[in-house]
DNA sequence: CTCGATCCCTGGACGC
DNA sequence: TGCGTCCAGGGATCGA
């Protein structure tokens, strides 16, 4: 599940590898998770990948201007988001092609570059000009950019629960469950806390918090928990370094105590119920029972 | 503003 | 070996 470090590593690797190149020609398979397929086929092809970097969990794969130099066409861009299952990666012409591989764009230089999804939660949108600039005006800021000031300013008048907060991208962009997790365990922060019910300390924890874990995982390429790869098709090793998220029932690094999973915000959320202590004077009525019988139905 | 529910999609785990 | 079922989960969307 690429989140910040994961993009952020597949976006360094591909800025070495293709940033220059040319794309020659593309091809589709299923279009159903692009935004504009049309646009894909017809305004790729002649364009150079100028440059890769990462917006929040999306790559951006910066554009050189049309050769027919359109009017407004400059700043145009391929917005890709890995999604769940999403993958990224030049690969030799000669090399056979992986099953689900939807987006194949001949570079000029006996490569191609190849988008493989086998969910399709992953999103693909060429932008331009204006319609480019809103769509990236949507999130929120970079964890990793903002200030204190910034972060408390988002996070401590909200009152929504942290962990929707946090997974909230027009809130901050880039940050998914395996982040918001671990961050809430390092600040000692409970999943269901209201942004607006945290201390001004605690505030700061967090923040230092998700920084560290943020920039750590990008020096160790990311969490490869499932099936994620960088751009040269190597796993991440932070997956390593967890010490919440995939630990129910096994005991907290700082206390032993049994690691718990609940649901918070739609997710699944991994805590320490003794280091994360759960907000005071919230508390509902039956719960547990209702959730269990909820599913079914397809 | 915030919430839960639902849908999208496939592979993997699990039960029989 | 092969079903059927459940689950994972980021994000969009809709109704409460």
């Amino acid at each position: 599940m690429p989140e910040l470090p994961e993009v952020e590593t597949v976006a360094r690797g591909l800025q070495r590898e293709i940033s220059g190149s040319k794309i020659v020609s593309v091809a589709l398979g299923k279009t159903d998770f692009i935004d504009n397929p049309e646009a894909i086929e017809s305004e790729l092809p002649g364009r150079t990948v100028l440059r890769v970097e990462r917006y929040g969990k999306f790559l951006l794969l910066r554009l050189s201007a049309n050769e027919q130099a359109k009017q407004g066409d400059e700043q145009a861009a391929l917005l890709v988001h890995l999604g769940m299952t999403g993958a990224l990666m030049p690969k030799k012409v000669s090399e056979p092609q992986a099953k689900h591989t939807h987006v194949v764009m001949m570079l000029g230089d006996g490569r191609e570059l190849r988008y493989v999804d086998p969910r399709r939660f992953g999103r693909i949108a060429y932008l331009a000009g204006d319609v480019l600039a809103r769509e990236l005006q949507r999130f929120g800021a970079d964890p990793l950019e903002a200030g204190l000031q910034e972060f408390t300013r988002r996070i401590h008048g909200r009152k929504a629960r942290i962990k929707a907060l946090l997974l909230d991208q027009s809130v901050l962009r880039g940050v998914g469950n395996i982040y918001a997790d671990e961050s809430l365990w390092k600040a000692k922060i409970h999943p269901a806390q209201l942004g607006a019910g945290l201390k001004r300390e605690q505030v700061e924890q967090l923040y230092v918090a998700l920084q560290r874990i943020l920039k750590r995982a990008i020096l160790l390429r990311g969490s490869s928990i499932s099936d994620f790869l960088d751009a040269e098709g190597v796993p991440g090793e932070y997956q390593q370094h967890h010490r919440a998220y995939g630990r129910e029932g096994k005991p907290c690094f700082r206390c032993k105590t049994a690691i718990r999973r609940v649901i918070v915000a739609g997710r699944s959320s991994y805590f320490c119920p003794s280091c994360q202590r759960a907000p005071r004077r919230q508390k509902k009525k039956g719960k547990t029972k209702a959730q269990r019988k909820r599913s079914k139905r397809g």
